[in-house]
DNA sequence: GTACAGTTTGGGCATTCGTCCAAGGCAATC
DNA sequence: GATTGCCTTGGACGAATGCCCAAACTGTAC
């Protein structure tokens, strides 16, 4: 079962889902095809549907992994923050990483679309945004934002928006955009010193 | 030039920009193809490419006609607002007619995608937004909301990842985000009224 | 050595793709 | 009638698609 052989076909198992991870944002979820992914990881063609049923699947796999390691990182700030402002000034800095037309931020758009038109995809995928929202909740009831779902609920939104048009508009920084989101989240003292 | 023969030409591209707004969803930008084009506009193959230089050229039309078409309906909202948090509020409940998974706003998020690897489709696309929250960001101004760029960049983009949102949780209605969102408008006397 | 399980190869299958084009249809002008 | 312009037809082209599979390869166990 761990012969090396066998290891070395988990290797390329990765190296496909990789390549998956690659060619979803550059091409396009739906026009990602078996050879392209094959030429990607180094393999032949039919390699492909030794390792994965279909290629469905084999996008589905790679997306849904992708978006649970990115939002793992994520769930690792709420616990160190030390208030919502903080919070949200810390997932901002995070995002500020992310230009919205870089692979990792553009496989968050393209699978939320995919999922939209395959069931699968779209309960797995539901699962893991509900988890990110409601681990958000529970940092914000802890420093007493007021509705925290529903809060949680328009930042996860904002933030996936904000990628979207980043897209379009790199000047959307986190200097500009945090002033706004802080109003969000308000603190005991939260200080307004935006120009007007 | 409005012979009775080309009046019907004319019929019949707008048959096809129609077929392409509801392909776009249903198939993903990168799926929609000639054939299936000229089925949904019940025309013959060849008549796709009589009226259109290539699928690409047709499908930039449909989404940017749509787009334009769509946010000048918004445009109308924001002249008859009578304050900020009656805008969002006026916005929101226009929001409400799109459930995420349905074809209008589903084309505003494949066009976002497919702007990425277009750049004629991307400059468009940034003229549209940009003239949005350009108008938005006045009408704030004229209400004296801080930071009207910003805020209408964050409204925005808050706005689109809702709909993108909704696609997997319906239960994100106006209702449950807009004591959330008014907070992003202060106006002289907002109430919080949150549960907690 | 032989047997074996896991992996890879390379080509084959039917189907679909975007684009093009010669031929035909149709209504108005001469 | 013939001619002109716009639109439509239906089929063709090479290329690409997802998926499949017999055969070869690779390293381990007997």
């Amino acid at each position: 079962m761990t012969s090396p052989i066998a290891l070395r076909g988990q290797e390329v198992r990765r190296r496909l889902l990789r390549a998956a991870v690659e060619l979803i944002p550059e091409r396009g979820w739906s026009a990602v095809s078996t050879r392209l992914l094959a030429e990607r990881a180094g393999v032949t063609p039919g390699v492909v549907h030794y390792h994965f049923s279909s290629v469905r699947e084999l996008l589905s796999q790679a997306a849904l992994g992708t978006m649970r390691e990115m939002l793992s990182g994520v769930h690792a700030l709420f616990e160190q923050a030390r208030s919502a402002t903080d919070a949200v000034d810390t997932m901002l800095a995070a995002l500020e990483e992310y230009s919205g037309r870089d692979p990792a931020s553009m496989v968050f758009t393209e699978t939320y679309l995919a999922a939209t038109r395959d069931d699968d995809l779209r309960h797995a995928m539901t699962e893991i945004v509900a988890d990110f929202r409601r681990r958000f909740a529970d940092a914000l009831a802890r420093w007493r934002v007021p509705d925290p779902a529903g809060t949680a609920a328009v930042v996860a939104a904002t933030i996936d928006g904000i990628l979207l048009h980043r897209g379009l508009d790199p000047g959307l920084t986190a200097a500009s955009i945090g002033p706004v989101l802080r109003r969000l989240v308000p603190d005991a003292k939260t200080v307004e010193e935006d120009a007007g």
